[in-house]
RNA sequence: AGCGGGAUGGGGCAGCCUGGUAGCCCGCCGGGCUCAUAACCCGGAGGUCGGUGGUUCGAAUCCACCUCCCGCUACCA
């Protein structure tokens, strides 16, 4: 089986926090499940680097898009890299074959007539010199009077708002009144293929509840075409005849960077006869990881480009949307600092902590909370005590009454019997992330752990060594290589414990793939035994955090 | 306003699609063990599953209405 595994690409005007974090940690999830279970993946993302706001964030800095671009693209790179993201292909929205790509797509969607163009009046803001989206005009709400009321919307009153409603309205980058001034821009004729998604929607089982009901009931209201270009000088170029000057729109060409990024990655490795192998091909699926706020694009928007171009691009298999974090309680913000952004994170913590964590609460059903209380509780109880323990106690038992050897001895009924019910829980462990269920997964692959300690509890070889070897050795024998077994599970989730316990238990040939996971390992020379894992105490790491904010040390914090 | 999501023992959550005497982690009480990072294991107390009405032999689970919370509304990516 083939597969195409993306996650949402980063908007990168500035550092990611926790939130974005999780569509990428599940990616990557995702990604290394398949891989074990003996699939081909191609695993790709990039940086989303066009558009107004970043030009914003540059104009701010007095630097160029471009330079504030590569900055962030090689910083978040590293952190992605940092986080064990497995991508065979991190690329960016300035890379050539992208910008190449959407230039050519797009005239094959013009070509096939499902692109018009129309003359509108936009708000101008005469001193910057650049055409104000809506939601970058403020002015004064012409039904309740708030002076902040944004273009788009008032956030005092909730109304809609059109940005010409707006008693005296300000352009928000630098308080000068805008004019309004005609501009021509091109549409996307996605009404037309109201039809076909809402066929391709209904067919497909496995998007999650919040995905179908949103894109439904969109289509069931009526689809709007959707305005292709920009007067923005930061972007794709529209490829258009009449078009100088305009630019792609952001998301209408970020969505098509799965496709590029594909691209990209078999020129990369010099194999492009793959790419269609893999994009072009009924059989292969893909699946993107994104958050609710991004349904429509994927399920709606993207089908319908692919559809559009005509080109016969597989539609997605799966858009496995999750709903919000929040952070103690609220939306992340970054102009309140209130969450935890990548960098930080790492230089709290291990990645692997995080990518525990993020996937222990992974919000599948409904908005979930990061609290440091709870982090601390789910970090110290289930990874350190239940799963860091386990390890520890089997591993620090064979090193101080077997000399670090592990006994090559035959396993007895009860120890088979442990094994094969934890294979049974593998299984589970397969299935739930079979099901994008990553959350169950996580919990049954602890659910092993909690066998090995049950297991190690009732044999008691700290007793039976004295009277009964052979026994001891059978419990012994077992409980490594359920460790073994529980290495190739732990490596989806937490990649560099699993290195690091494959090294501590000896193991000079990993278990790669789930179907090698329970194969009967002995008379193994295990390396020097230390605690995988630690505890962490929520006040301290709240203060480490308030010294990384004040010191200025890293990225996010400098913004 | 419209649309969507949520309401389950003290706290945090799963179960609801495919109805059949409520499950997980923490906390609490009692016990076991001492190999292990004061870690591990066993047992127990604690819930009329937001409210009302309906369908059904039977509803946390299906339907209707209601209350409270949250998000989104497509040029903030």
């Amino acid at each position: 089986m083939r597969w195409i595994i993306a996650s949402a690409w980063p908007y990168i005007n500035a550092v990611p926090h926790l939130g974005t974090l999780i569509q990428v940690l599940s990616s990557d999830v995702y990604a290394r499940y398949r891989r074990k279970a003996g699939d081909e993946v191609v695993f790709v993302s990039g940086s989303d680097e066009h558009g107004t706001p970043i030009e914003i964030e540059a104009i701010k800095r007095g630097i160029s898009p471009r330079e504030l671009t590569d900055k962030m693209h090689e910083y978040v790179s590293g952190l992605f890299r940092k986080f064990g993201i497995s991508y065979d292909n991190y690329t960016r929205t300035e890379s050539p074959t992208h910008v190449e790509f959407v230039k050519e797509f797009y005239l094959k969607v013009y070509k096939n007539g499902h692109i018009f163009e129309k003359e509108t009046e936009q708000l101008y803001c005469p001193n910057d010199k650049i055409f104000l989206p809506d939601r970058f005009v403020v002015g004064t709400c012409p039904y309740c009077g708030y002076e902040k009321a944004h273009g788009d919307q008032c956030d005092r009153c909730g109304r809609l708002l059109n940005p010409t409603d707006l008693i005296n309205p300000r352009c928000a980058i630098c308080g000068a009144t805008p004019i309004i001034k005609r501009t021509k821009h091109w549409f996307f004729d996605l009404p037309k293929f109201s039809d076909q998604l809402k066929e391709y929607i209904e067919g497909n089982d496995q998007l999650p509840d919040n995905a179908r009901s949103t894109s439904l009931a969109m289509i069931n209201d009526g689809l709007k075409p959707r305005s292709l270009t920009r007067d923005n000088k930061w972007g794709i170029p529209a490829p258009f005849s009449g078009a100088k000057g305009k630019t792609i729109y952001v998301w209408m060409e970020a969505v098509l960077g799965y496709v590029s990024a594909v691209k990209e990655h078999f020129n990369q490795i010099e194999k492009p006869e793959e790419f269609e192998k893999f994009w072009k091909n009924k059989e292969t699926k893909s699946v993107y990881f994104i958050g609710k706020d991004n349904i429509p694009f994927h399920t709606i928007i993207f089908p319908a480009l692919l559809i559009a171009s005509n080109e016969g691009y597989i539609l997605p298999y799966n858009v496995a949307s999750t709903e919000f974090l929040l952070y103690e309680g609220d939306k992340f913000s970054k102009s309140e600092r209130r969450g935890i952004w990548m960098d930080e994170a790492l230089v709290l913590l291990p990645a692997d902590y995080w990518r525990f964590y993020m996937i222990y609460i992974r919000p599948e059903h409904k908005d979930s909370n990061f609290s440091w209380e709870d982090f601390e509780a789910k970090i110290n109880d289930e990874l350190n005590d239940t799963l860091g323990n386990l390890i520890h106690r089997v591993l620090s038992f064979i090193s101080s009454k077997y000399g670090g050897e592990v006994p090559g001895t035959c396993l007895d009924g009860e120890s088979k019997k442990m094994l094969e019910e934890a294979k049974e829980l593998a299984k589970n462990i397969e299935d739930s992330l079979e099901d994008f269920k990553l959350r169950d997964s996580l919990r049954n692959f602890l659910e092993m752990a909690r066998i090995g300690n049950r297991f190690f509890n009732s044999r008691e070889p700290w007793k039976d060594i004295k009277e009964n070897k052979k026994r001891t050795d059978s419990t012994v024998l077992a409980s490594y290589n359920l460790l073994r077994a529980m290495t190739c599970y732990m490596h989806v989730f937490m990649p560099f414990s699993a290195e690091k316990l494959w090294n501590m238990m000896g193991l000079q040939k990993k278990p790669a793939n789930f179907s090698e996971a329970f194969g009967i390992v002995k008379s193994i020379k295990i390396g020097k035994v230390k605690p995988l894992f630690h505890k962490v105490s929520k006040e301290e790491l709240i203060k480490k955090l308030e010294d990384i904010r004040e010191r200025k040390k890293i990225l996010s914090s400098i913004e």
